[in-house]
DNA sequence: GTCTATAGCTGGATAGAC
DNA sequence: GTCTATCCAGCTATAGAC
């Protein structure tokens, strides 16, 4: 507790970087990824526009400290869903619907995971975060089919597949967000009790 | 062939409107959305920037155009790819296979189709060229289950699982376009071999 | 129908004061 | 660590000449 509360100072926080990510996160989740500029962040943190080069090397790197909340995010929550149930096939169900619930609560955060346009091999923490969200079916998968190259195709069906569903509501192409998630969840079923019975 | 070939009155084209079209794929497919201005296609079309201007209302019309253009090839290839084989079952997994790979060959058009945020609905003509492409799916589905509401549900879940691939190996999830195209059509096949059953 | 020229705006990023 | 001030760049859109 001793150096925490230092005073500002120029004429603002004591933790800037965080009050910046917030205040992107905001503006990400109000305007969307073009609404997205350094200008506009600063201005939301009551900062100048230079403030923010002191704690992000450029626009960038501000931008894939999104990214990686959102993965976490995202992580946490399909964790969750999944700890709900004990089947392994409701546990793909559980998160395909997870994975829909997620991309229409929070849809911009969800757009940004797919279109910043980051390259991931130059941002491996990226990549990893990106493949944690896998990981989390992979348990289930392999109990439902004890092969592991069965069990990692299944993981990426049941995702992909999720994905598509969550895109689908989005663009109004799936009815209401209650239906898709149902369907999703179908989907992640039929997918799972397919590679039971091969 | 009369009244075909007039002189270009200022500098430039016959067709102006075309050649920027062209000038427009041209540059979303090498830089993508984020790369696509008016300024930009100008320059590669040759014209100045303030051309254009008596050819579409505005930036987004140019881009409308963009995106209906991207749903005609579309159409037009899925269409060719499920006429080559005569099972239902196998139609809908050609599409499948023939969606990954238009997103693979053709990235940004694709991307152009979702990623654009046109509103829809101010839009009419782009939502009805994308209800045509599902529209493809409906006669193979009906033939697979008899139930009208059945078989929609159905082309819903193909379409979203073939999107749901092709997004993920554009993204390097999946690991090569042959694999890609293979998995998302076998999944295909799975939903609607499931909607056979029940 | 096309051009030149320009207005008006917004953003990224840096230099230097404090 | 933050600010002010500034530079440079790029884009959209319009006005008016030809």
């Amino acid at each position: 507790m001793d150096s925490e509360v230092k005073r500002p100072s120029g004429r603002h926080h004591g933790d800037l970087r965080r009050a910046l990510e917030a205040a992107a996160m905001d503006v990400v989740a109000e305007k969307g990824l073009a609404g997205f500029t350094l200008a506009e962040v600063s201005r939301r943190a009551g900062v100048s526009v230079a403030a923010p080069y002191k704690h992000f090397a450029d626009r960038e790197a501000l931008l894939a400290t999104l990214v990686l909340r959102s993965y976490e995010e995202q992580r946490r929550r399909y964790r969750a869903a999944m700890a709900r149930v004990a089947d392994p096939v409701e546990k793909l169900a559980a998160f395909a619907s997870a994975y829909v619930r997620f991309a229409v609560d929070e849809r911009s955060l969800f757009e940004l995971t797919f279109a910043a346009g980051l390259d991931k091999r130059a941002r491996p923490e990226l990549a990893e975060a990106g493949a944690a969200l896998l990981g989390l079916l992979e348990a289930p998968a392999h109990a439902i089919c004890g092969d592991d190259q069965r069990a990692h195709r299944l993981v990426l069906a049941v995702a992909a597949c999720a994905h598509g569903h969550a895109v689908f509501v989005l663009e109004g192409v799936l009815d209401g967000p209650r239906d898709a998630r149902r369907q999703a969840a179908s989907a992640a079923r039929v997918l799972a009790n397919a590679h039971v019975a091969l």
